[in-house]
DNA sequence: TTTTATATTGATCATTCGTTCCATAATGCA
DNA sequence: TGCATTATGGAACGAATGATCAATATAAAA
């Protein structure tokens, strides 16, 4: 076993550093020049390594989905009040946009760039997108238990429009949008938790 | 004067055939090659009556906002009840958005593809949802004016949210969301004007 | 030590990209 | 009937694209 020459790079550290690139500029947008030279590895290196292009990015996108939107699964499921891990998620995400220097969100980019014309990554992103739907569910569901929320909500359609704000939120920061714009969007779209 | 060969094609309809493919498969993913096709147009002709790619989506998407974004504000500005009005824009989204061979929303996709990076498209879209923005502002103020709407109403924020919220949609559906997911945001979005 | 297997490096591939040059065609004007 | 001006069609441009080849280097296994 482990025979052969031994690679010289960390792979994860590489994988992160294409996930870094391809969420600030899109898929298109970056070239197998701007990868080798970001990733700090050879050309030949990151073919023998992730296969191609597409595949890397798929690989990114995956480990984006598992990193950074662990996060936002996590603060709806945390425990405690369910509105309450409602609202720190929402304001979670405002902070996400606005603190990091990556752009938005690799999800809503590969959404809008790539969904309607790759299988793939449309599977991948509709995944995650019922996933997340179904997390806020469970999370509406609870606090109809305990009494947060009204018997009668109709708790899967809470769950999509709370899904559905985040990316708008999203698109609205790469819009140019204030932070206080997004926070009056939060605030509003958490009047309809009643 | 109306010297020289006269043109021979329809100007405004290659520009038409244009915005389409830049619509459909967004500005990066559309070559000359597939431009030259789809408006019928010859190579240099293109060049000759719009400059160059740049400039011909530019123009491309400021005829997309003066057409399809125009029926959105005139939905918000048309004379009635204001909250009516508010509720037939929304559903009228969701019907743009499941009718038409065309994915989505020219403006959204021009935000999350090219604004971070493209100065000039930045200007352009931020001035688009800014204008929304005040459109649907003025609705609710109207609303507020007419007794429809509580008078302490942060119309601002209200009118924030919803322009976030189309952006959501557009997203919602281009992650292959069913339509009556997006009734579903519809509805709940709703809520919030009470 | 020899063999085998993998990684690295740099050259190079064919294609496609957006763009321009140039010869020709078609019009209004003198 | 020339002349000036613009449009068209085709060839060709250099640069950049994603991807591969071949030679070399480095490790473990025989």
């Amino acid at each position: 076993m482990n025979v052969g020459r031994p690679t010289e790079f960390d792979r994860q550290e590489a994988l992160e550093k294409s996930m870094e690139l391809f969420w600030k500029n899109g898929y298109e947008a970056t070239s197998l020049a701007a990868l080798i030279e970001e990733m700090g590895i050879g050309r030949q290196s990151l073919y023998n390594a992730f296969g191609d292009k597409h595949k890397l990015f798929v690989e990114a996108a995956e480990h984006y989905i598992n990193s950074n939107g662990q996060h936002l699964v996590d603060a709806f499921k945390a425990p405690g009040s369910p509105l309450e891990n409602i609202r720190k998620a929402m304001e979670q995400t405002v902070d996400f946009l606005t603190s990091g220097e990556c752009s938005g969100c690799l999800v809503t980019n590969s959404i809008v760039e790539l969904a309607p014309h790759d299988d793939e990554v449309r599977e991948l992103v509709h995944g995650v997108v019922n996933r997340v739907e179904k997390t806020i569910k469970s999370t509406l569901d609870r606090a109809v238990e305990e009494g947060e929320l009204s018997p009668d909500s109709d708790t899967r359609a809470i769950a999509r429009f709370l899904n559905c704000t985040v990316h708008g939120l999203v698109v609205m920061h790469k819009a140019s949008a204030s932070r206080a714009a997004l926070k009056d969007v939060v605030k509003i779209a958490l009047t309809a938790l009643k």
